[in-house]
RNA sequence: GGACGAUUAGCUCAGUUGGUUAGAGCGCCACGUUGACAUCGUGGAGGUCACAAGUUCGAGUCUUGUAUCGUCCA
């Protein structure tokens, strides 16, 4: 038997075998079923712009690890996979390869081409991310993953964003957006970043001029950092108490440049007394403040001015320089200032510029027509739900940065000027009076304020002149769309914001707004083996009921496992669309886990280039012991911080990762061991090493912790698999249980509790704990030791297996959930051996542990007094082998104990007398209170009720023995002088709790006990 | 500028409603390959709990301030 189970745990086979074992029989599955719970996660979607890393790791890891959970708990446990199309971020990945491939812009292959070559893209990263998943072990619906663009999420879309717009909540308006001149679009304020750059600052001023447009003479002096954007003021700004200025409010300043007049206006938001010369330019097209100020004085202004065009080069506000790059035209328009005397003067200074993540390039305030969600009533809806608490977060405190943002019940932005995403689904038209009047007049039928219905809604709006006709269809009507455009009609050029699409995702993933089928399922998972019929549901999904019973049963969803980041982005906007389409919350709870960081304490990303791939520790650590490993980071905390090394291959040294190792170089760069000195290329996100070189492979040695912990679990059901030969189930009686059988027990029983609790909060670090101490510490180091007698024993044996295979198959089923392949191959193995186990009575075990119940049945054998007095028997044998190790006695010697202790504490050292010899090879010679201290030289412990002599003549010295005491005396006399000291405080004892006072006297006892009889020892070594 | 969080052993982190002598893993030192496990066992060393004030009979834990770091929102 021995020798068909290896010494160490081999993951990379139990990671093959079980997880297509689970997948091909459906374990995965989830599918309405009235007589269990539903319980529901809809997972974060991964974008498609690159592979997973840490963070994701450590996500997938806490959702597969509930799902298990809660499956094994009896509910129908659904884990709903799928991916982000991520507009933006996706598309400019495309853009920057192709541009540094190929030399080409979107622009040079059209919509049509890019679109097609980013489906290419997804197509390869979606596979990458799933099967990075499935390496997790990630038992998620296979049969149901979605991506944000497919059919039934379009449809979500397209419908959210009809009823929206009939609904009067989306609305088109102007915003001082982020442009990105190079990629041409605008990008969200979490899309930029800010950097210093070597940048001017100049002084110029203008002429202050009368009425007539004439100088009077004086001029207004002020700075910029941005002289070209002069083209578009439309003031100059003081404070209102300057008296430099106050005389010049109200009048104008003339810009030399242009010539255009422009009013001096008093704001004391805007104006700085302190700063330069007190004075500002306000350019509102072209500056948040300065749009600010403008918001304030719109009447004095008039409309901002916008100079630029979308590639950044100046438009026809530009003048002379129209067509020409915005930083050339800056430094014509300071020549042209100077030429003219305006120019005062200029100075170096680092200036923080914003610039876009996406193209690395300088963002351009920009003035630019959007569209919008309307989010009052919106807002206010999903504030509630977690004020009231349909929604909990996890931990806690994290609903107010959910409510606070909610709270500003600022308009969505909504459009993107991308070409990757879901087009907005409104056709347009302007119409001159006279055409409208005409069109209408003839009954055309798009009439929108006659054309109300459940696909079709428009509205008309005049500025005086012209009708701009908007309509916008539902789905499903392309023939009337064409007919539209025949009729002049264009359809909206921007698509929506990749978050327009995921907020819908708790939704649309179950078929919504379909609310008659079923949603289709896929006939297999991307690489997954093909399901086997018996499993699988027919695709189409069709519930022969006409309802869409899968929306019905899993919605609302039971939690949501996300990092803190997109708390703002994604899970108040999921609240929001959830209670907008479907009157109902979309998931209960909302559990925030920590960050994922490198040794440096940045947060792991795909920009950054520190991103560590999963796949590479699962290879090194085995999937278990990455997961347990991670799983074991997630408590309340926010961030984890998991310091990367590079394993050198020539001779296996740890080379910590350094922050230079990160920088993106040219070529293949080399890494040099400082053991060996050899050099080697080293794995980054960034290239890939060379085919048949070494390479020095990412490790992190945090990970050693879950690796260790599978081995040892592994090598415990190891032995007691050895131990089993000749296992026969039967019944048995409490009677038949010795003292540590009913203690592993009742601890198993604490642990169980201890464990479900935690989970129940989310707590899975605690957990780990708990399981890893309760497995390692008890199980092995005292349990499994101290049955060896017993399983060497023919009349002894059969319930001592009976007993421990039971311990094992639960401590099996509690880590499933971390540890799912180690603990199936174990129990598939334990399965042939011991097929009908359980206390009192053996039933059969499941088929596979994936399907097992979670352990409930244990709560019977709790016993804290039994607890208490196994604890003081693991103390003495502790005790012996300080002594043993404070002399340094050989383990080959035994030695002989006597203990002096009360009658009770003696019939329970009679219980576990073999166990001296195995724990601490040691013989108890005599117990009881009739025990004396041997005449011979002796090693002594005293532990208050119970003191221990190990008569050692030859081993021990007399002087060392003595002052071994004295040094424990003079500890133990440390103690009792602090608690003495509180119980001679009066105010302690007067005002501290009864039970505190009292428990403070009974220890001091304890003590004062101990000590005396050290004191004994003492006195006697003095001898 | 506002909000949230962190600061505990060389490293990475626990520490439940304030209550005996502050813990773990890794690393370090000593000893050990005994029939599950060297990815191991036994023993050991190592901490003024960031700093300062306060509340309290009692503070790692509560309050305020300071410093450093991280994140989110402006």
């Amino acid at each position: 038997m021995s020798t068909e189970i290896p010494k160490q745990y081999e993951p990379a086979a139990a990671e093959a075998k079980w997880f297509p074992y689970w997948e091909s029989h459906g374990y995965f599955n989830a599918d309405p079923n009235p007589a269990k719970p539903p319980h529901v996660i809809m997972i974060p979607l991964p974008n498609v712009t690159g592979a997973l890393h840490m963070g994701h790791a450590l996500n997938g890891t806490l959702q597969d690890l509930l799902t298990r959970w809660r499956r094994m708990q009896g509910y129908e446990a659904l884990w709903m996979p799928g991916t982000d199309h991520a507009g933006i971020a996706t598309q400019s990945m495309v853009e920057k390869r192709m541009l540094e491939q190929e030399g080409l812009t979107r622009h040079d292959i059209g919509r049509e081409a890019l679109i097609k070559r980013i489906w290419d893209w997804k197509d390869a990263y979606e596979k990458r991310i799933l099967s990075q998943l499935k390496s997790l072990g990630a038992s998620c619906d296979w049969r149901r993953v979605r991506f944000t663009l497919d059919e039934v999420c379009s449809r979500a879309v397209r419908q959210t964003f009809f009823k929206m717009f009939k609904d009067g909540l989306i609305f088109r308006g102007k915003r001082l957006v982020n442009w990105d001149t190079f990629l041409q679009t605008a990008v969200a304020d979490d899309e930029v970043y800010e950097e210093e750059i070597d940048g001017h600052f100049w002084t110029f001023n203008y002429p202050v001029v009368n009425e007539a447009g004439r100088p009077t003479g004086e001029r207004i002096s002020f700075s910029t950092t941005r002289p070209e954007t002069m083209l578009g003021d439309t003031a100059v700004c003081v404070h209102p108490t300057d008296e430099r200025y106050t005389h010049l409010i109200g009048k104008f300043v003339r810009i030399p440049v242009n010539g255009r007049t422009i009013p001096i206006v008093a704001d004391a938001l805007l104006a700085d007394k302190t700063l330069g010369t007190g004075c500002v330019k306000v350019t509102p097209a072209h500056d948040p403040n300065d749009y600010a100020c403008w918001t304030r004085n719109k009447e004095k202004m008039g409309e901002p001015i916008n100079i630029l065009n979308p590639n950044g080069t100046l438009n026809e506000n530009g003048g002379p320089w129209q067509g020409q790059d915005r930083l050339v035209a800056r430094d014509a328009v300071v020549a042209e200032m100077e030429k003219l005397g305006h120019f005062e003067k200029v100075e170096d200074r680092k200036i923080p510029l914003k610039h876009s993540d996406r193209s690395k390039t300088p963002v351009e305030p920009y003035l630019s027509e959007q569209w919008f969600v309307k989010m009052d009533t919106l807002a206010q809806a999903a504030i509630d739900a977690a004020n009231d608490g349909r929604v909990t977060f996890y931990p806690e405190r994290y609903k107010q940065s959910y409510v606070s943002w909610l709270s500003e019940k600022r308009d969505w932005c909504i459009s993107r000027q991308l070409w990757w995403g879901h087009r907005i689904p409104i056709w347009s038209r302007q119409y001159s009076k006279d055409e409208y009047e005409k069109t209408f007049l003839l009954g055309y039928r798009f009439d929108p304020d006659h054309e109300e219905s459940d696909w079709f809604h428009g509205s008309v709006s005049f500025d005086g002149e012209n009708y701009a006709v908007r309509i916008c269809f539902n789905e499903g009507h392309q023939d009337v769309e064409k007919q539209y455009e025949a009729a002049g009609f264009t359809q909206e050029e921007d698509v929506l914001d990749t978050w327009f699409s995921s907020a819908l995702w708790p939704h649309a993933t179950l078929g919504w707004p379909d609310t008659k089928h079923n949603p289709p399922l896929a006939s297999n998972g991307g690489d997954s083996p093909v399901l086997s019929t018996q499993y699988s549901v027919p695709n189409g999904g069709t519930s022969g009921t006409g309802t869409n019973e899968v929306l019905n049963y899993f919605y609302p969803g039971s939690v949501l496992v996300t990092s803190r980041d997109i708390i703002t982005l994604w899970v108040a906007r999921m609240v929001l669309t959830g209670l907008y389409n479907m009157g109902d919350i979309p998931f209960k709870h909302v559990c925030i886990h920590p960050k994922i960081q490198d040794g440096f304490g940045q947060g792991m990303s795909k920009s950054k280039g520190n991103g560590v791939d999963p796949n590479e520790l699962i290879a090194k650590y085995g999937c278990d012991g990455m997961r347990f490993t991670i799983a074991s980071f997630a408590g309340e905390t926010q961030d984890v911080r998991l310091p990367v090394g590079y394993e050198c291959p020539h001779c296996q040294a740890i080379i910590p990762q350094e922050q230079h190792h990160l920088k993106f170089k040219p070529g293949k760069p080399k890494i040099k061991c400082p053991k060996c000195k050899k050099e080697s290329q080293y794995a980054t996100p960034n290239y890939t090493p060379d085919e048949g070189e070494p390479v020095a492979r990412i490790v992190i040695e945090r990970f050693e912790y879950g690796r260790n912990f599978s081995n040892k679990l592994w090598n415990a059901a190891r032995f007691a698999m050895i131990n089993l030969e000749g296992y026969t189930p039967a019944p048995v009686t409490d009677a038949e249980l010795a003292i540590e059988d009913r203690w592993i027990l009742s601890r198993l029983a604490t642990v169980t509790d201890e464990v479900t609790s935690c989970l129940n909060i989310y707590k899975f670090d605690a957990a780990t704990r708990s399981l890893r101490d309760f497995v390692w510490n008890e199980f092995c180091d005292w349990y499994l030791e101290m049955i060896k007698p017993r399983l060497r024993d023919e009349t002894q044996k059969p319930t001592a297996q009976r007993v421990l295979v039971t311990v094992l198959d639960t401590i099996l089923r509690l880590l499933h959930p971390f540890t799912p392949f180690i603990t199936e191959e174990l129990w598939q193995r334990l399965k042939e051996i011991a097929p009908s186990r359980g206390l009192p009575n053996p039933t059969a075990a499941a088929d596979a542990i994936i399907i097992a119940p979670w352990p409930t049945e244990l709560d019977g054998w709790r016993d804290p007094a039994l607890e208490a007095r196994f604890q003081r028997l693991q103390e003495l044998i502790v005790a012996v082998r300080n002594v043993r190790g404070a002399y340094n006695i050989s383990p080959s010697v035994t030695v002989p104990v006597s203990v002096k202790c009360s009658a009770e504490i003696a019939a329970d050292l009679d219980l576990v007398r073999v166990q001296f010899e195995l724990l601490a090879k040691s013989t108890l010679s005599a117990a009881g209170p009739e025990v004396t201290r041997p005449e011979t030289i002796s090693a002594s412990f005293s532990l208050g009720d119970a003191d221990g002599y190990l008569p050692l003549e030859g081993l021990v010295d007399l002087q060392a023995e003595l002052s071994r005491q004295q040094k424990e005396a003079e500890k133990v006399r440390g103690f009792i002088v602090g608690h003495e000291k509180k119980l001679t405080n009066q105010s302690f004892v007067d005002r501290a709790p009864l039970e505190v006072v009292a428990e403070v006297r009974e220890t001091l006892a304890g003590l004062q006990k101990q000590l005396a009889s050290i004191e004994e020892i003492i006195k006697q070594l003095g001898r």
